[in-house]
DNA sequence: ATAATTAATTAGGACTATCTAAATATTTAG
DNA sequence: CTAAATATTTAGATAGTCCTAATTAATTAT
C-alpha cells in the first residue's frame, strides 16, 4: 500500500463517513486537493485491488478491507497527532501537516507501542476518536457546547480553534479536557451559558461555547 | 529534496567518511542497493543541484551544502534512533529500518522539540554522534573495547550486538551506557580483559570486548 | 423531451526513480 | 603496451502519480 493509496481510502471514508451513499469523483478531487481526472486513475487501481466497489459515473464506497486499511491510517494519524502534543508540545493547530507525513510510516511494532507509550488514548487533540487496532471505532456523538441542551452533560474533549489567547483562558478558567461540564441554562439577551466544570460553577461566552466540543 | 535525493547523499557522506577520495558509483550502488546505471541517473541530479561535485568516471564527492544536508539527514536518523529506543523500549537492532523511514519527516520544529524531548542527546544507541543542528559533527574516536591499549580508558557508548543475552550480561555486570571504563590488563592466554567500570574492577571476555564500543 | 450544464472518463504527456542491455571508458595483467 | 577485465555511462523501457485537453455520460432546466 502506496502512502498516495493510503490518502485516497482516508478520504473515502471520511467523505462516507456520515451518509452511506457512494462518494463522487470530484468529492475526492476536491478534499485531496487534485484533479478529477487523477482521482478517476486512483480509482481504478484501488478497485482492481478491491478496495472499493466501483461502478464507473456512479461513484465509490470503501469495501471491508478498504474501510479497515482507512481506520488504520486514521488511527495513525491520530494517535501521532497525541504524541506531537502531548509529548512535544505542539500546539493543536501545528499537527495535522506533520501527521499527514507521520501516519504512512509502516511498522506495526512502531504504532502498538506508540499507543502504549500515550496511555491508550481515546481521543486525539481535537477530540476525535481514535480507532481501535482491530479497526473498530467507536463514533461518539461530538458536540460544540454552544449546541447542547440546557440540562444536558458530557465531557471535554477537544477544541475548535487552539490559538493561545483561547487556550490561555481555559487555563485561566480551569477547563481541561476530560473535565465533566453541565450546561445548566442559557442566557437569552448574549447566548452566554451557565456551565458547572467538574461541579465548579461557571458562566462563560457563546463565543467560547463555539469552540469547546463535547462528548455526550 | 525528495527522499531518494537524502538517502543518496547520505550513503556518499557515510561512504566518504574515512577518505578524502571521491566516491565511486559501484560503491554507492552497492550501498544503496540499486543498479549502477541508477546511480548514475542520480548522480546527474545532485550534480546539478550543485550538491556533489561530479566528473564522468570519476566519482562524486559532496559540496558543503551537499555535506549539511547529509548530516541533517543523518541527525535525524539518529535522534529517532534514540527515541525508539529509549522512549518505546525497541532493541538496538530493531530501530534501523523504521529510522530509516521517519528519517525523511520533513518539518524542522519537529527534530528540534524531538531533540529536546530526548534531553539533546550526543550519541545514538549504536555509539554513533549525533551531528549538532548548524552540521556540525564532532567525530569522535569510537573504538571496540577489544581494541583499546592497555592502560587507556575511556566511556562506553554503544554496543555492537544487541541480543537480549548480551544485554542481560550487560545488566548482571552493572555495565551501562556513559559508565568509564579504564582498561587494566590483558590476559595473554585467552585475550580476556581486567577492566574498571566506574572504579569497580572486573574481569570480562574477549567475545564481550568485541561487542563494547568506547568513546576515547 | 430535449438542450444546456455539470460530472466523469479517456487519451496522451510529464516527471521520478528504477531497471536491463548495450556501448564506452578506465584499469589491470601479461 | 596491448588485451582482457572491470567500471561507468547511455539508451530505452516500466511503473506510479499527476496533469491538460478532449470526449462522453448524467443531470437539470426550460
Amino acid at each position: 500500500m502506496t502512502p498516495s493509496e493510503e490518502n485516497y481510502l482516508k478520504a473515502i471514508y471520511q467523505l462516507g463517513e456520515t451518509s452511506k451513499a457512494s462518494i463522487s469523483t470530484n468529492a475526492i478531487a476536491e478534499k485531496m486537493k487534485t484533479k478529477p481526472s487523477s482521482v478517476t486513475d486512483m480509482i481504478k487501481k484501488l478497485s482492481d485491488k478491491k478496495l472499493i466497489l466501483y461502478r464507473k459515473y456512479k461513484g465509490v464506497s470503501l469495501t471491508d478491507v478498504g474501510r479497515i486499511s482507512a481506520l488504520s491510517t486514521l488511527r495513525k494519524h491520530r494517535l501521532w497527532e497525541v504524541f506531537l502534543v502531548e509529548k512535544l508540545h505542539f500546539t493543536w493547530d501545528e499537527v495535522h501537516e506533520v501527521a499527514e507525513q507521520l501516519e504512512h510510516i509502516r511498522s506495526e511494532q512502531l504504532i502498538d507501542r506508540l499507543d502504549q507509550h500515550l496511555g491508550f488514548p481515546r481521543t486525539d487533540p481535537h477530540g476525535d476518536p481514535i480507532p481501535s487496532k482491530d479497526g473498530n471505532y467507536k463514533k461518539f456523538i461530538k458536540k460544540l457546547l454552544s449546541e447542547m441542551a440546557v440540562g444536558s452533560e458530557g465531557i471535554c474533549i477537544g477544541v475548535k480553534d487552539s490559538s493561545t489567547a483561547f487556550l490561555s483562558f481555559m487555563d485561566k478558567n480551569r477547563i481541561a479536557l476530560g473535565d465533566k461540564i453541565t450546561l445548566l441554562d442559557k442566557e437569552e439577551f448574549d447566548g452566554s451559558l451557565h456551565i458547572k466544570v467538574k461541579d465548579r460553577p461557571l458562566q462563560i461566552s457563546s463565543q467560547i461555547a463555539c469552540n469547546l466540543y463535547i462528548e455526550l
